[in-house]
Order: structure tokens, then sequence, then C-alpha cells
DNA sequence: CTAGGGTTAG
């Protein structure tokens, strides 16, 4: 019954039947378990070849576990047995117990596929030096290297070197070792050069390889991919009589990468009528194209086009097609596609929740982004960046400070968009000596010739109130952007320089950076705050004309806010009139606030109506609205104002003013009693009011705007949040040290009248920004020429 | 039993 010929043939069956798990899939591990377990049932005992094919199956199914069980029961494991192990080992990440394994196998039943394997296990961790250690060991074991040998130490090789005199010592090595006439090891030779650079070098090889193959193509058209030689890659592969789609795919990710989207499409076209074969390469590419060229339309197509052509279900598709579809839409302002395309998914990776943390929180939607953030498995340092950068610009920057500190504490190293993200915090909360500690931070690391961190940097120094310092910054940038040009512009603007600011303009254009729609919205509300209407305009008309820019809602919202302010109340009104679009709530917002200023309660009421028509839930056009009939004296409007805004349950931002004291931002409220040394500044405050008197101060009560006895409104002045935090710093600060405070909405007129002999009497200068703009008071005046 | 090219997140 068990004749040595019965167990032959059960043996060749069993090998035939595990030669059906390859190639490997989903399905294999199961496949290989029924048939091990109906040998076991059978009382076959497999040995040799037969134990190490399951081993192996094993192995690459992830299931290390059931091969090293069943490699364990070997008395004396073969090499075989043992080369399918330690790569196993290696291959999903385990290098030690490779290496043990590696150790633990005597000299004389080595060969060169064993050390080849273990070589191999150090080129995918990513080791190079590792690599070439373990190279230099099989010689000193004198043991032959082979191809094989010498292509993987290449490829680790390709990871560390980095100069092109390193890439000719292994050249000649490689020479001298007979096997420079073999296509594989040229091919990873080729892929050195590049790697360190040197494309022409690269290209000379591979103009030297007497059998190309299809691996020699693309090394050498990935290779100028890589090195940003574009052009020259797309000339190889036009010439190129067989049609690689490795080849193509690299061109098209190119193509994205330097945002040359255009030819990335032609590209895709191209190959779907050339029927050159698309794979989820090319989706991934194409998807990632159309994110960033915010191409909703054509993405979706593609994303159908896919889930009609591939045999696998969307869920199951390829993790970073679908990593690309959730970028897609988000960046479409479509994040809720993109939760559902994330939730679909039956694999996710960091990858994945990267761009859903991204998506929430580029769309505002903070609190989304932080529950994602939390809940993820695994988190790197772009991660992080995204959460501050994300905190920063939705403004919570106390709350991105905070995690930028918790990203150092957790062992990642901020990179400059992590840094400007940080700064951009401190531009919020006016933490002027933080963020002075990060930008000596950036010098340190190297880091201050970033453009990001530049551009942050700027506005920072700018909204902290040290327009000098943005300026030094901005002149000494290495190469500034448009964005750089915008900051500095909008700087000037915002401390009442206007005159400045149109002249940086034109320098702008000198130095031929075209301007953008930011340009404009930050040129006209400089010449809105320094009350250059007559600018204004000509700028507004020439947008269009000159540099083919649209006027927006928002350009013509500054420009309603430019004639309102300087009292144009008419051709404010024109303006309206003459829009292409119906005007939305910015304008009207623009409308009232200048109404307010001027006491135009008339066409100021048509505006609130049509504001919290559009509005309903927005405090600040109801607190205009009521402000505006107080100030009139007509208490009862005012009243009701406030009456409406409560009824629909709409509740008023309350006002408070902070100050940056030793690190630290104290901030008050309106009537503080909760800040410690309250009852120190109020005292201070009463020493200082008979001294700014005796200047020519004299409380405004107009701008108490409750209707209460007139002794008390000057109390109920002196408790302006404003005043406090003034006054705290005055208390705090360095003798001399100018005063920067901040408030979050506009600033009361009172207090920018105290302000001015307040330091006149102190003799120190106080700047103050408020929801819109700089205010530098000085020896009784104030920057904005009481423009405000 | 061992090698080498192209994809995704700011």
């Amino acid at each position: 019954m068990t004749s040595p010929e019965f167990i032959r043939t059960v043996a060749n069956r069993y090998a035939s039947q595990l030669q059906l798990c390859y190639p490997l899939s989903s399905a294999s591990f199961s496949l290989a378990k029924t048939i091990h377990s109906h040998m076991v049932t059978s009382g076959f005992h497999p040995g040799g070849h037969i134990r190490n094919r399951l081993i192996d199956v094993y192995s690459k199914s992830s299931r290390i576990i059931y091969a090293r069980h069943l490699f364990d029961k070997i008395p004396e494991p073969d090499i075989v047995s043992r080369t399918t192990l330690v790569s196993a080992y290696s291959s999903s990440g385990d290098i030690k117990t490779a290496r043990k394994m590696f150790e633990e196998t005597p000299l004389s039943i080595r060969d060169t596929v064993f050390y080849n394997a273990m070589i191999t296990g150090y080129s995918r961790n990513e080791d190079g030096h590792a690599c070439i250690e373990l190279f230099r060991q099989m010689l000193r074991d004198e043991f032959r290297p082979d191809d094989f040998t010498f292509t993987t130490v290449l490829g680790g090789l390709a990871i560390v070197v980095n100069r092109a005199m390193q890439c000719k010592q292994f050249h000649c090595v490689v020479l001298k070792s007979g096997a420079g006439f073999v296509t594989s090891v040229l091919n990873a030779l080729v892929s050195v050069y590049v790697n360190c650079g040197s494309v022409f070098e690269a290209r000379k090889l591979f103009d030297e390889i007497k059998e190309k193959d299809e691996l020699s193509w693309t090394t050498i058209v990935t290779g100028y991919v890589k090195n940003d030689e574009l052009d020259a890659a797309r000339e190889l592969v036009d010439g190129m009589s067989e049609k690689l789609g490795v080849a193509w795919n690299a061109m098209i990710s190119g193509y994205v990468h330097r945002g040359r989207y255009e030819e990335a499409l032609d590209m895709f076209r191209k190959m779907y009528f050339m029927g050159i074969k698309m794979d989820e390469f090319a989706y991934t590419s194409i998807i990632s194209c159309c994110a960033h060229a915010g191409l909703f339309r054509l993405g979706k197509q593609v994303h159908c086009y896919v889930l009609r052509t591939e045999a696998k279900p969307a869920p199951e598709f390829s993790l970073p097609v679908n990593n690309a579809l959730v970028t897609l839409y988000w960046k479409c302002d479509k994040v809720d596609w993109a939760r559902r395309v994330f939730d679909n998914m039956s694999v996710k990776d960091l990858v994945s929740w990267n761009a859903i943390v991204s998506g929430y929180v580029n769309a505002g939607r903070i609190d989304e982004g932080r529950l994602f953030f939390r809940k993820m498995p695994k988190r790197n340092h772009l991660t992080w960046t995204v959460m501050i950068s994300g905190l920063a610009q939705n403004g919570f920057g106390e709350e991105g400070l905070k995690l930028f500190n918790l990203m150092k504490s957790e062992g990642f190293q901020p990179c400059d968009y992590a840094f400007a993200g940080a700064i951009t915090s401190c531009s919020m909360l006016g933490a002027l000596e933080t963020g002075r500690q990060l930008h000596a931070q950036l010098v340190r690391l190297g880091l201050d010739s970033s453009l990001s961190a530049g551009n942050a940097l700027i506005t920072m120094y700018a909204r902290c109130g040290v327009v000098e310092a943005a300026n030094v910054l901005f002149r000494t940038m290495p190469c500034a952007d448009s964005v750089s040009w915008n900051a500095m512009i909008a700087a000037l603007g915002q401390h009442g320089h206007g005159i400045q600011a149109l002249e940086l303009f034109e320098q702008m254009l000198d130095a031929g950076i075209s301007p953008d729609r930011i340009t404009f919205l930050t040129i006209l509300s400089a010449c809105s705050h320094a009350g250059l209407v007559k600018e204004g305009q000509y700028y507004f008309n020439s947008m269009h004309r000159l540099y083919g820019i649209t006027p927006g809602e928002d350009h013509y919202a500054r420009l309603v806010d430019l004639l309102c302010r300087a009292g144009k109340f008419l051709e404010a009104k024109d303006v309206i009139a003459s829009m292409p679009f119906e005007p939305g709530a910015a304008v009207w917002e623009a409308l009232l606030a200048g109404c307010r200023t001027h006491g135009n309660v008339d066409l100021g009421t048509q505006a609130a109506e049509r504001l919290i028509e559009l509005m309903p839930q927005h405090d600040g056009s109801y607190v205009l609205l009521s402000n505006m009939y107080a100030t009139a004296g007509r208490w009862n409007d005012a009243a009701n104002a406030r009456k409406l805004m409560r009824d629909r349950g709409v509740r008023k931002e309350p006002g408070c003013s902070w100050v940056e004291v030793e690190n630290k931002v104290h901030v008050f409220l309106v009537d503080d009693t909760v800040h410690p040394e309250v009852q120190a500044i109020y005292n201070y405050l009463n020493e200082l009011v008979p001294e700014m008197r005796r200047l020519g101060y004299v409380p405004d009560t107009k701008f108490v705007l409750q209707d209460i006895e007139s002794d008390h409104k000057e109390r109920v002045l002196s408790a302006h949040s404003e005043k406090l935090a003034v006054a705290f710093a005055l208390i705090r600060l360095p003798r001399g040290a100018t005063v920067r405070v901040f408030k979050n909405l506009r600033i009361c007129g009172d207090c920018h009248n105290a302000f001015k002999f307040m330091s006149k009497v102190v003799g120190r200068e106080i700047i103050v920004r408020d929801a819109k703009r700089f205010h530098h008071f000085r020896d009784c005046e104030c920057s904005c020429g009481d423009y405000w």
C-alpha cells in the first residue's frame, strides 16, 4: 500500500495542487491550508520539497506563524526552507528575527541565494548601509555574488549614495566582477546614477547597454522624471517603438507634480485612444491631477470609468486610487463625498486618514477634523502639520500652538509647513515673543529660507504690529512669490501706510510678479484705510482692464467700504446698482458699517434688512444696527434690534482684548473681574485719567451704547476691555516698551480717543489691533488720522 | 528560496 512509487505519486499530486496557489491572491492561503489538512488527515507527511512549498505559500500570504510552525517541526531544515523564512520575516518588516535566523544557519550549508535573501531584506527596509555591509561579509565568507546580488546591493546603494564619485567606484566593482554585460545589473547601476542626480552619466550608461529590456527603458525615463527633466523623458517616450505603460504612468505623475496638468491629461487621453493598458497607477495619477486642478467633472468621470471597468468592487479596489479619490472630492468642495469614499474603503492606511483629516480641516469643519485626528490609529509628521495649519487658518491659534508643542514632544521634528502653521497661530494671537522664538528656531534649523515659513513670518510681524520687521524680512527673502508681495502690501495697508502699499504694488509689477485677486483685495483695503478714494477706484477699474481679473463679490464689498468710509454714499449706491450679480452679505455689511460710522440711519436700516435676511444667524449685523440706533439716540429701535437677535437665538460674540506679557497671553473682558490683577489696573487707570484730562481728554459718552445716567457712563467707558489690556501692559511691560494690544471686535471710539492722550502721558507708543486694522498712538495722535 | 521600474495625503 505504501510503496515508494505510491508515495511519489501522491507527492506529485500534492505538488501540482500547491502550484495552484500561485500567483498569490487572497484565496491562496485558504487553498494551501485545505491541501495541508488533507495531507494530515490522509496520513501523508510532507517532507522536503513539498514542505518548503507550503512554507513559501504561508509566508507569502502573510501567515508567518503557520510557516514557522511547519519549519520548527523540521529536524534539520535545509537551506531552501531557511531562505524562505528569512525572506518572509524581512518582508514583513521583522528584520531582527530574519537576521537571527541568518546567524543561526551554519556557514557550511549557506549559499549565494541565502545571502541574497538577507540583503534583499535590508534593501526592502531601506537600510542601504546594512546591504553593503552584508555584501562585504559575503565576500569575506567567500561566496560568489551573482546577478541577483549585484542588483540588490545596487538598489541599497541607491538609497545612501549621493555623489557621482561613489557611483563610479561601484561601477568599477561591477565591471571587475564580470557582470558588466548583464542587463539587469546595468539597469540597477543606471538607477544608482539617477538617484544621486547624475542623469547625464545615467544616460551614457543606458546608451551602452547592448540588450536593453523593458526595465532599461523605464529606468532611464523615470530617471529623467525624478530629476525634473520632463521634456527629455517625453522625448524618449515618444521615440519608443513599444508603448510601456510604466513609462507613461511615470510621465503623467511627473507632469502632475510639476503642475503641468494639461500635458498630464493629454497623455492620459492618448493612452486611452492608443489602447495602452491603463492600470491603478494611471488612474491614481490622473485622479490626483483632477484634484489639484479642481476638475470635479472629469475626476468624477474617471471614478465612474474605474468602477465600470475594473473587476474588483469599489471598496476593494487599489488603496492609492481610493486615497486619491478622497482628496479629489474634498479639493472640489465635496467633503461629504470624500467621506463616503473613505467610509467605503475596506482597507485604510495613514494616507487615507491624513486625506480625510485634511479635507475636514480645509473645509473649516474643525470639529470633524479633530474627531478623525483623535480616532486615527497612527499619525505621522504630516498629520500634525495638516492639523496645526488647519487650526491656525480657522482661528484656533491657541490650540494650534499647543499642538505644535505636542508634536515635538511626540518626537516629530516640525518641517517648515508646521512652523508656518505655528507662526500663523501667533499672528492671530498677537503672540510676538513666541513668534520671534519660532523665527529663531527656523534660523537654527536652516529652514528660514523656506517660502511658506517666510510668508507666515511677514504676516506674523505685521499682525503683531512690527511692520519694520516684516519689511526687513520681505526685503531679504531669497525669492519672494506673489503671496509674499501680497502679505507685505497687506502689512503696509493695515498699518495705514496706504501710499507705500501702492508703491510696493508698482514695484511688484516691475519685478514681473503678476497680481492676483488677493493682491487687489489688499490694495482696496489699503486705500480704504488710508482714505485714498480716487486711487482705490482707479485700481478697482483697472483690475479687469489691465490684468484680466474679474472683480468678485469681495472686491465690490471693499470698494463699497472705501466709498462709505469717506461718506460717499451716493457713489456707493451706484456701485451696488451696477454690480453684475446680486450683492451678497459682504457688500451689505460694508454699507451698514459705513452708515453706522457716519450716522446715516436711513440707508443703514435698508442695508441691515438685506444683511439680516441673508445671514439671520450672524451676530454682527444686529449689533451694528443696534449700535447705529443707539448712537442716534433712538434707544427703542436699538433695543428692538437686540430683541430680534435674542428671539432668533443669536448670541453676540463677547468683546475681548488681550496682550502678551512675558510669553503669556492675558485676556480681558468688558468690566473684567476675573483677571487676578484687575484692582491694580483700575487703580492705575484712575491715576491716569486726570492727567489725560489736563491734556484735553474728554470722555465721549456717546460711545456708551446703553441708556443710562451720564456719570455712570464714564465708569462703563473706563471698564472697556481694550482699556484694561492697555493699562495692564503699561504696568507689567518694561519701562518704555511699546504696548501691543489686540481686540477681536472694532475698537471703541472713546478708547481710541483716550489712547491718544494716554500715549502722551506715559510717553510710550501704544498699538492696538482691532478686527479691521491697526492704530498706532503716539503724542496725542493716531496713525489712522481718526479715520478708523 | 533571492533582484530591479510607475501610484496616494499639505
